[in-house]
DNA sequence: CATGGTGGCATTTTT
DNA sequence: TGCCACCATG
């Protein structure tokens, strides 16, 4: 991939000591960059140079304004975009940039919890739940609410959920403002999902910054700490914050008001996560004396490609009056080809890329972009027939595959006890005979309790032999965490719990490219290691650093750290979002049709269409020289669903293409084309595909995976580590559940209020009592003494009385 | 009571 | 294409 504006540094640029940080740099980049104190926006418009602007200002800052780098905070959108400032800042400061804290929101936010979350309950030591987690909490709440999914869909709740996160809306105001039945549902869920969490001491996304503005506002001493420590903050993709993160920059930034921000009101595509353009408004209202710098001269595109660009956005009504220009030439028209469908379109692109290939051109200067992931099929079906070497980003990561989730929820299950879904997850899997009925008398245990589902299990284990084998593999496994190095423990719980043998077992072929992933996933665990830390502590950095990788960091199906230098030559695939801030010599833009681009989701309202129209030019702008743009005339998808947009299955050309002056446009691919009009025309059903594209499909991946095959198959599949199951029951609940695995981090209730320790004494029927998790309520009745002593209590929130192991339950009185 | 197979169905964009 | 719900079997 190249990098934006990589090409424009110069070896003066770097040269130190003292290097000329505004040399080479026009007029109002120089501006922005030798900016002195108070609230800076930078509007920047797509190719302008904006990322050479942002590490030129931080190297200012340390080199010609005397601050600390440790004093600084930059943000980004992706770890991508911090990995490549943070390489590009060390070549221009050396080791002056070491403290520099260059990072996401979301790192940003997990960072400050990690020390912090235990103010709010949790235990630092918190996980954090993905998307398919949280659906599963979500799953669970909705059968507990009696609320039925066919009436209220759960992705409306996730969705409903999501939006009260991104706009800082906790539960109890979410129950105030609602208005309807459905508000007051999804408060209510709301309300009980995050109960859930709490209680698996976990996090989801929207919790990283929720809980970060929530520690910063209500605990003076921890904001007190940040805003002495950072003195100057920047933050890049302004247009794509929304009000959480601006709330956490606005705290930060607050005494001082040292905000550098960039930002493009043009390239605002996240709306659908709470950013809006009101932002980069707002920001000036909130910061009255706020200098504001446009950069407006485009160093990426030829002019032809600008022009474009520009047609198609000067269309929207919400958007700052600006125009990019180049100094340089018009460049190339931009080509167009129609396909008869989308396997035409996709042969088109494959062609194209060979050709491209032997005027010179690298595979890693192409990309193809799209609307939807589901395009990514058809093109990769004909790029593997084409031999094109391709990475393509997003879709389905490394770490969402099946295997490395199972794998990787037994490491969750061991370090935190709690992770019910971890639990859920591998409790059954591979099989070992504890099904739906098992898993429901767990539940029933760990309801009554008051426990985690792991601690209910080891109940359950002593009526239940499929439960109690489980029991005693969790327990093998932390002993083995406790003498095992991450590498050979992942290792270990492939075999330990038949996952690679039943694997190697199998007649699928997909079987043995699952085996290569977890030996990948186990050979990532070894580059983890770290000889002073001890294997609990790397896992838990593992976990986290695999929780935040995004799909923008790592191409699909890959894990990544491995090999972090080695850039190999490829073609880049990926969405229209995930494209944003990268550039490439050649592009094609696929799919350039009414119902995909505009996305037919999309095309009943303004607002949604608008920010369409801005994914249309950033795709767009993200061409230097060559610009594709393809469409096809009939499409799988939509086949069956007659969608909007698409009348009689025939597919419409884009409303954006037909902004685009004809003139500028180019068809080829056949030479019947001509006079053919991308526009207007209909497909032409063959192109000149002198290429000879063998279509056999080569076995190489499947070579490679017999060649690397470990487990031997079924036949002589043994056991390869004796099991000891002379250990009780007993000793694998102290082993699983160490005391201080339940206890919150550093603040029992009693501790948090300021109580005395007494609360045993004073329960009696009658007696009010609060629990951390499940609220008010009202104890019924007190049975046993000392560690046994159970506690039942009707909770406000709840029908059912609970019945609570005291030890355990962390109740205060009320 | 657990499991594996089959058939139906929907499918934006992502930290 | 991939996921879920349902059903027949052991």
């Amino acid at each position: 991939m190249i990098s934006e504006q990589a090409q424009m540094f110069s070896p003066e640029d770097s040269s130190r000591p003292q290097p000329n940080l505004t040399k080479g740099l026009n007029d109002p980049q120089a501006e922005a960059v030798v900016h002195g104190d108070g609230p800076i926006l930078v509007l920047a418009g797509a190719g302008s140079g904006k990322t050479r602007v942002l590490t030129h200002r931080v190297a200012q800052l340390i080199l010609e304004q005397g601050v600390f780098a440790s004093r600084i905070l930059a943000v980004t959108f992706t770890n991508k975009a911090a990995q490549e400032m943070r390489e590009r800042l060390h070549s221009l400061l050396g080791t002056d940039g070491e403290n520099l804290w260059i990072t996401t929101f979301h790192s940003a936010g997990l960072r400050i919890l990690r020390h912090n979350a235990s103010r709010l309950s949790y235990s630092n030591q918190f996980v954090i739940y993905d998307d398919q987690d949280t659906k599963g909490v979500l799953k669970q709440v909705l059968k507990d609410l009696n609320i039925n999914e066919d009436r209220y869909p759960l992705d409306t709740f996730s969705r409903a959920i999501d939006k009260f996160k991104n706009n800082y809306i906790l539960p109890a105001e979410a129950g105030q403002r609602a208005s309807s039945i459905e508000t007051d549902l999804q408060a209510q869920v709301y309300d009980r999902y995050q109960k859930v969490l709490l209680a698996a001491n976990a996090m989801d996304f929207g919790d990283l910054l929720v809980n970060t503005v929530r520690v910063l506002r209500e605990f003076p001493e921890v904001l007190d700490y940040y805003r002495r420590t950072l003195h100057y903050i920047l933050v890049d993709e302004f247009q794509d914050t929304n009000k959480v993160q601006y709330m956490f920059i606005r705290l930060l930034a607050e005494p001082r008001r040292n905000l550098f921000v960039v930002g493009d009101d043009d390239q605002s595509i996240y709306g659908f996560r709470g950013a809006t353009i009101s932002n980069i408004l707002e920001f000036e209202k909130d910061y009255p004396n706020t200098k504001v710098v446009k950069l407006e001269q485009n160093y990426r595109s030829t002019g032809t490609i600008l022009n474009a660009a520009h047609a198609v956005i000067e269309k929207n009504k919400s958007r700052k009056a600006k125009k990019l220009w180049t100094a340089g030439d018009d460049g190339d028209p931009i080509r167009t080809f129609i396909g008869y469908d989308e396997n035409q379109e996709s042969e088109f692109i494959t062609s194209e890329i060979r050709k491209l290939i032997t005027q010179g051109y690298k595979h890693s200067e192409m990309a193809i972009l799209y609307r939807t992931n589901a395009q990514t099929r058809a093109l990769e079906e004909s790029l593997v027939r084409g031999k094109i070497p391709y990475k393509i980003f997003g879709g389905l990561k490394f770490f969402d595959r099946k295997e490395v989730k199972d794998i990787l929820g037994y490491v969750r299950l061991l370090i935190n006890p709690a992770d019910n879904q971890a639990f859920q997850r591998v409790v059954n899997t591979p099989p070992r005979g504890i099904g739906a009925q098992a898993v429901q008398a767990i539940a029933d245990e760990a309801r009554e309790t008051s426990m985690p589902f792991l601690h209910a299990s080891v109940t359950v284990a002593q009526s239940n032999k499929h439960v109690k084998k489980f029991v005693e593999l969790m327990g093998e496994l932390k002993q083995a965490a406790q003498t095992m190095k991450l590498g050979e423990f992942l290792g270990f719980i492939v075999e330990k719990t038949e996952y690679g043998p039943r694997l190697a077992a199998m007649k699928d072929p997909t079987a043995q490219s699952r085996i290569e992933n977890l030996q990948e996933l186990e050979s990532l665990g070894r580059t983890m290691e770290r000889p002073e830390t001890s294997t609990e502590e790397v896992m838990k950095d593992f976990l986290d650093r695999i929780s935040l990788t995004s799909s923008a960091d790592v191409p699909a199906g890959e894990a990544g750290a491995n090999d972090p230098n080695q850039k190999t030559d490829t073609v880049s695939l990926m969405t229209l979002h995930l494209a944003k801030g990268l550039e490439f010599p050649v592009v094609f833009l696929a799919g350039m049709e009414e119902g995909l681009l505009p996305h037919y989701r999309s095309l009943d309202d303004v607002v949604g269409l608008e920010e369409e129209r801005r994914l249309c030019y950033v795709g767009i702008t993200r061409a230097m020289k060559v610009l594709y743009l393809s469409r096809a005339h009939n499409r799988g998808m939509f086949a069956a669903g007659g969608s909007a947009g698409s009348a009689g299955g025939a597919r419409v050309v884009s409303r954006f293409a037909k902004d685009i002056d004809p003139k500028s446009l180019t068809a080829v691919g056949t030479e019947r084309s001509q006079g053919a009009s991308f526009i207007e025309g209909y497909p032409r059903f063959s192109f000149d595909d002198d290429d000879d594209i063998d279509t056999r499909i080569e076995d190489d991946y499947s070579n490679t995976w017999r060649r690397k095959k470990k487990y031997p198959s079924r036949d002589d599949a043994q056991p390869t580590y004796s099991s000891k199951t002379n250990v009780s029951l007993d000793q694998i609940r102290n082993l699983l559940m160490p005391a201080d695995a339940m206890k919150q981090e550093s603040k029992t209730p009693e501790e948090y209020h300021g109580k005395p320790s007494a609360v045993f004494e004073q329960l009696a029927p009658g007696v009010e009592v609060i629990h951390p998790t499940f609220g008010k309520g009202c104890v019924e009745s007190v049975k046993g003494s000392g560690n046994t002593a159970n506690v039942t209590v009707k909770f406000d929130s709840f029908d059912e009385p609970k019945k609570l192991v005291y030890r355990f339950a962390k109740l205060v009185l009320g």
